[in-house]
DNA sequence: TTGTACGCGTTATCAT
DNA sequence: ATGATAACGCGTACAA
């Protein structure tokens, strides 16, 4: 006869004792005798009792959601990072709402204040690619809403970050490349607003500093997005140089993939003419021929310990400080788009 | 001074009116006076007054939240899909709450749970390969919240749809092979209990049957997953018969690019030994050489479609009936990997 | 050991 | 035109 979901007061009615009553025999109250805490307890599952969420949400001003706010997730990047903290969050009594910015500021904001709406408790972020300001984060912060950003910094804000350090990646696999015997060595670089662009460019550029290789401004071009086709034009700039460069190190898979096509087209013999390494390490890149050199990240660790992160913050309330600052480290992985090293040749390869 | 945020209460008090009245200004209800209204209005603006959805949730009963429950996001289809789903409801009230299943019945069932445990408003689903059983939707259904099935279909279940012409799609791609000349066209086929794979199957076997080709058992292996890796032993099973296949149908880009990956590690000509056609046309496999031949989806239209159903049947409310079925055609993308067919040359072909 | 009463923020219904 | 009150479901301080 009941129409909605059984409520605490139906138990109560029907075994002729308070709601409140009930309401302590669910959560075990020490100061209850044993027979009606069982009494509760029997009709609570005969009747399938299921608390209504959304009462305590209301009770407890929270909504026991976690945003999370990507860019896009249709690169293997990003949906395993977000797989990484599924699998962490799922099993706590928080939900997660993943939004994307598709690479626009504007968006991102417009995310925030939705979040801010319906009372998130905490948020996890990885910035656009456009976004240079971060007052909205702070804005969440003011609410008491704790801010996590991984992969992407975002420099002068003061939250807890889960980063890679990407100018090490780019500095051993530059540092690979001038091994190898590469001298002329291009990079491909992302948009330039970015922390992960500026330290992959940077440890590029040290790498050939390292090695007293002059630095080429027409060895260096930058991408306008992460997708193939981005990286068309700008490879086919290097490659249409006169003093064709012999490696190419980009940004990332996608785009390594990118100059790969492009340097077949001019008939360029890889690695032999021009060594390819990428970043990501995606799932398809060895399927390639010849195979993709790239850089490995953790993704799905990555993923992991962010939700982590931001579960403990949750858990001990109090002011947010002593933010913790993690970074993880990339692999080299080396395939057949470069040249083999002398001096590395026992190195393990991976396939 | 305040502690939380500003509610209709502290407007109210601040104007020394009653809250409802706030509430009515707010909703521009007709019987109010223009005064009162703009009073109200300039206060809440310049309080920053935001309404407690937390609160609308418990009055309404509603979580004004979409569960979006898929197998997995890494590959490039559900993500595609996902993105559909999001810009359409992104502008909607609603807010999305995707769950990953891993592709287990357990943990799809699980996440069931949950979703109406946090009294989800709807549900768009694409199944697991191992759901069999569909009384975990229907429990949702009992319910009154909407399920929307997309791209998997649960047959049996009464419910709106959104799905792909896979057999047409699979007829297409296998009818194609035949009038390229090839004659022993091999199929790697998905996980047994899916739909998709089901339909691609038969859409094979049709087009053979259609074509006065014999059907040999031995040329049709199925693999246990979508990944690269899951492709592997089954292409090489196919490729190490005696009576080697001059074509291979696959079940999608992945597998066939495994395929791809063992028939060149057997030194086979591809296409002139051997024909691939995939399935999906994943962004990257135009980048492959030789460029996949494959079957294209309307993954982005698709999640638009379910989402804009689902919307849909949330504002109209009433009993659940006529369900909607609608079925998108697949498109045959010819690349490199197949061998040209003379009486289809004039055919564009996209690069 | 258990019941009573109130509050969380909002809206709808009934008064006025 | 607007105020008062109840209700959504639960937890908890206080009372008994």
């Amino acid at each position: 006869m009941k129409k909605g979901r059984v409520t605490i007061i139906d138990i109560a009615r029907e075994l002729s004792i308070a709601p409140s009553t009930v309401s302590r025999a669910l959560k075990d109250h020490p100061a209850l005798k044993k027979e009606t805490k069982d009494a509760v307890r029997a009709l609570a599952k005969k009747l399938d009792y299921q608390p209504n969420l959304l009462a305590l949400n209301l009770l407890q001003k929270k909504s026991n959601t976690i945003g999370v706010i990507v860019p896009e997730i249709t690169s293997h990047f990003f949906s395993a990072i977000i797989t990484g903290i599924q699998d962490v969050i799922g099993d706590s009594e928080y939900n997660i709402m993943i939004c994307l910015s598709n690479e626009s500021y504007e968006e991102e904001a417009v995310i925030i204040k939705k979040l801010l709406k319906i009372q998130v408790d905490g948020v996890l972020v990885s910035p656009t690619s456009e976004t240079k300001n971060f007052d909205h984060f702070r804005t969440l912060q003011k609410n008491d809403i704790p801010v996590v950003v991984f992969d992407r910094d975002c420099p002068g804000l003061e939250a807890d970050k889960v980063l890679v350090d990407d100018y090490a990646g780019a500095f051993q696999a530059v540092e690979y490349l001038i091994k190898s015997g590469c001298t002329k060595i291009a990079h491909l670089g992302g948009p330039l607003n970015l922390s992960t662009t500026k330290h992959r460019l940077q440890g590029y550029l040290d790498a050939l500093e390292n090695a007293d290789i002059p630095i080429r401004k027409e060895y260096i071009e930058h991408v306008p997005g992460f997708s193939h086709d981005d990286g068309l034009k700008p490879a086919e700039r290097l490659l249409k140089l006169e003093d064709l460069p012999d490696a190419i190190f980009a940004m990332n898979d996608n785009i390594a993939i990118s100059a790969m096509h492009i340097a077949r087209k001019m008939a360029l013999k890889i690695p032999d003419d021009i060594s390819i390494v990428g970043f990501d390490d995606e799932p398809h890149s060895s399927y390639f021929r010849p195979s993709l050199s790239t850089v490995w990240q953790p993704v799905y660790s990555l993923g992991m310990l962010s939700a982590r992160i931001i579960l403990h913050r949750l858990n001990d309330k109090g002011p947010q400080k002593n933010f913790r600052q993690e970074v993880f480290k990339p692999e080299l992985v080396l395939r057949a788009s470069s040249r083999e090293c002398a001096s590395r040749k026992n190195d393990k390869v991976k396939l």
